[in-house]
DNA sequence: AGAAAGCACACAACCGATTGCACATGAGTT
DNA sequence: AACTCATGTGCAATCGGTTGTGTGCTTTCT
């Protein structure tokens, strides 16, 4: 920058202010600066700019995996969301730092935000860490994440699907396709989770139908009893002639394990998921499921937390879901 | 900084040594800083770090999509490697900046290297780049690739699997289940697929056999012209009995594509894709496929970035693929 | 014509670490 | 006792931008 000042007869600080468009700055000089600048293809120091300015211009993106889970197998749909909130980030001039911490670590907001790292965290799958995301919140207002509100609110900005609509969705469309006994697969104690559970019940009771405790089934996903889970539903394959999943990837081990043993989908049993993965639209037979927007579901996690970050409130928005009928219900 | 050398009762420069555990410093003082730090809960500020070091710790991860895919829904193996490259660099202390940048746009790398906002790159997706990587290899030393070798070598470094040799496995075995008539599907004329392709060539041979050209259908995922590759091998599904696909997902289309015309895989038809991305193990039949792995190769992604940026030449190394025999094949 | 106002630019401090060099202290050597 | 040497610490420069303040010049107005 010294160099280029030099070469056009200005200061350093002129340079600075040219390159930033301030209109401190003569036109005239503006242009001689960039046109300098360009033929010399000078390029800004970001490490400086940073250190200078106290922010990056990163946000950090955090896949919060729960223990049990392989981190890098994780859902599909996180992937992609993640992939969506670089593209989001991207248009709006930030840059994406993508971690692995746990949010199970105590520490683990410091290394970003303290640390001067990201100006903001985006974190993938409120679960079961609510509090802990809460208490950081209040701590620094730095956090936007995806997830379902939670009773009493919460401090941080909040984006998802409207799980509650969006198991209505899926209740009422197996209901409407005459099937009577509903199971439902892959509970959990999450906010999204028993949202969409509170969901698929509210649809199915405007049909006079229920779910029986005994056809509700843990998460297909957990390392340690998602296998045993998975046995049991195939093991009970006569007690019902519907799975609504608590999302696609458990949708598509459900199909395949009663496709093993001679279930016929949909004729025998009916399958709906959750998420609209591409898998979901290529499987045989596709699947039924409820469609989450990750581009939107993405811009509004950016937004929300651009908005935080300019010190207004947290926001709590939340997507229409999309039914997307296929051939599996 | 200065706060806590004030309270330890030492300059700036020990607490700076103290902290980097520079041998400098007695240990007493070190312990004492330490404390110090800790109780006050301090953290370095990366950015000044940064600055002054002029290294950030941070390697870009670009994927590389060509133009004519769609970014965020490409292959689920690229998300999938980039999910092991973040753990795989984390656990070398780095951290992963991912971008969307198309290698297509001549600059994107000084985005990150000179602008010193990543120390290295690494691309996932060689495909049909090689020069312009090869070019900026020359001038930057700073590239990692995850791709085939190619006629001439490289000047960054290179890892993939031997795709030659998976190929040949997928050959073999279609050959030794007795299936006669081949086709390959996703054909492109990038390194690594073209290995693939004349792996199985290779493979076949063996048992006297080939693909005849009729039989070769292009990529499934160009967004132009895969819908009409698809329409075609469907039409001609009386003349083979097996498929080789080129990745996975395209052999799920596949597969999916067939069984909504009648064809029972593998009775009718066999089908091996290439990757072993999750579902493939979970589609309906469960797909027979060449396992690259992932945590093996981000580890020599990223080793092999680490390497150049310290100065060693770029090494260009092949992991061994495996089949997996399923049901499809 | 003189004062006030506005424009365009330069000067220099500053951000918070790291690091080369100088210096002080005490131990060991002749 | 004088000298060398090793060890531990402090001083101050430095990285490359950004920005508050000051200043000279031109324009405008009374």
């Amino acid at each position: 920058m010294a160099d280029i000042a030099a070469l056009a007869g200005v200061s350093k600080s002129t340079v600075s202010r040219a390159l930033a468009d301030s209109p401190l700055v003569n036109n005239k000089t503006k242009a001689l600066v960039r046109k300098i600048a360009k033929e010399k293809n000078y390029r800004f120091n970001s490490a400086a700019r940073n250190f200078r300015t106290k922010q990056t211009l990163t946000i950090a993106v955090i896949i919060a995996a729960a223990d049990d889970v392989e981190w890098s197998i994780s859902d599909p749909f996180f992937l992609e969301i993640t992939a969506a909130i670089a593209e989001a980030l991207d248009q709006r001039g930030h840059q994406l730092l993508l971690t692995r911490t746990r949010p199970q670590q105590a520490e683990w907001i410091e290394t970003f935000i303290r640390n001067r790292q990201a100006d903001g965290v985006i974190v993938i799958g409120q679960g079961s860490i609510h509090t802990q995301l809460n208490e950081l919140a209040e701590q620094f207002d730095v956090l936007s994440v995806w997830g379902a509100p939670v009773e009493g609110g919460q401090a941080y900005a909040l984006a998802g699907s409207n799980n509650l609509q969006g198991g209505r969705l899926a209740g009422e469309h197996i209901a409407e396709t005459g099937r009577k006994r509903i199971a439902f697969v892959g509970y959990q104690d999450h906010p999204e989770i028993a949202s969409r559970f509170a969901g698929v019940q509210q649809g199915l009771a405007e049909y006079q139908l229920n779910i029986s405790s005994e056809l509700v089934f843990g998460s297909l996903m957990d390392r340690n009893t998602g296998e045993k889970s998975l046995e049991q539903l195939v093991n009970r394959r006569d007690e019902y002639d519907a799975v609504i999943a608590a999302s696609d990837m458990q949708a598509l081990k459900v199909m395949s394990a009663l496709q093993s043993v001679g279930v016929d989908i949909p004729r025998d049993v009916a399958v709906i998921g959750y998420d609209d993965i591409p898998a979901a639209a290529i499987y045989h037979p596709t699947l039924t499921t409820i469609r989450q927007d990750r581009s939107a579901g993405a811009e509004l996690l950016v937004d929300n937390l651009l908005k935080v970050l300019d010190g207004k409130g947290p926001s709590c928005i939340e997507l229409e879901p999309e039914l997307i009928i296929r051939e599996s219900a």
